[in-house]
DNA sequence: ATGCCTGCAAAGCTTTTGCAGATGC
DNA sequence: GCATCTGCAAAAGCTTTGCAGGCAT
């Protein structure tokens, strides 16, 4: 179910199938986190990129659509421990993330060992692993605390 | 205000090392988290638990004197999925945390494997690891989603 | 046409802050 | 006594919701 990278008229299918009508806020909110260049933007980064684009829309909007995406699997919520939210776009492909304590800047890792070693976790509580989230907060080598 | 059997006035000796008064909100609430069944409390849990106990503190207070301790090292502040933060008194030993979707029982693990691991990959990417958070989200092994 | 969407404003929740009075040392 | 601390209420920050009009199909 892979289509070409620039397709325009994907996202509107995306969002037919999550049962959601292909409306300009909520194809501009897609495309913007399509392409902007933080793959993890808050509310109001996606508010404003909106706004500095000319389109009109409210914030409740913003949040509203960012929720059904994301009940739709269209996005993944984050919640570092920045007092808000983050979303990134779903593209499929699972991963962690490290969050740099000096810029806030925000890097994707993946690593099957720790992936394997949750599993085993839980299933050693009798559990089974639904999700999970793990944050490493870092800072860079050269930097003084 | 009870002494406790164990170890009475080494809490208001703590409190004392990080340059707070040994007020009766702050030994209450310390206490509270010493002695709770649950190990993971919310503000409004330990506000909950002081009302019943007859002690008429306000919520600031409870919010304020958690801040306090967390600043102070005597308590860690979680940010699980929630909603709302959770606090736990820190005895020191490092750990990560389960927490079942259908009880909300937050359960404690630790493995030293995933722990290196963070490390190694931190280091990878040209940062040192400063602090990190893993929640597991689980289900109980014989329950329906 | 009609039912889903949106913008606005207002409310909701958790957490923080200002201030006057109270308390620990 | 004096600085620190607390309670209350009010505000702040992020997010959600109610409602009346607007838009996609």
């Amino acid at each position: 179910m892979r289509q070409s990278p620039k397709e325009p008229g994907m996202e509107a299918k995306d969002l037919k199938k999550a049962g959601l009508k292909a409306t300009l806020p909520r194809l501009r909110i897609l495309q913007i986190l399509e392409e902007s260049n933080q793959k993890h933007m808050s509310a109001e980064d996606v508010y404003k990129t909106l706004i500095e684009g000319d389109v009109d829309v409210g914030f409740a909007t913003v949040y509203r659509v960012l929720t059904q995406f994301e009940a739709a699997g269209l996005v993944i919520r984050h919640h570092f421990d920045t007092g808000h939210s983050v979303f990134e776009l779903n593209r499929g492909g699972h991963h962690d993330h490290m969050v740099c304590l000096k810029t806030g800047k925000v890097i994707e890792f993946k690593n099957a060992e720790i992936e394997r070693l949750q599993n085993e976790i839980a299933d050693k509580h009798g559990y089974v692993l639904e999700d999970h989230s793990l944050v490493l907060y870092v800072r860079p080598k050269d930097s003084k605390k």
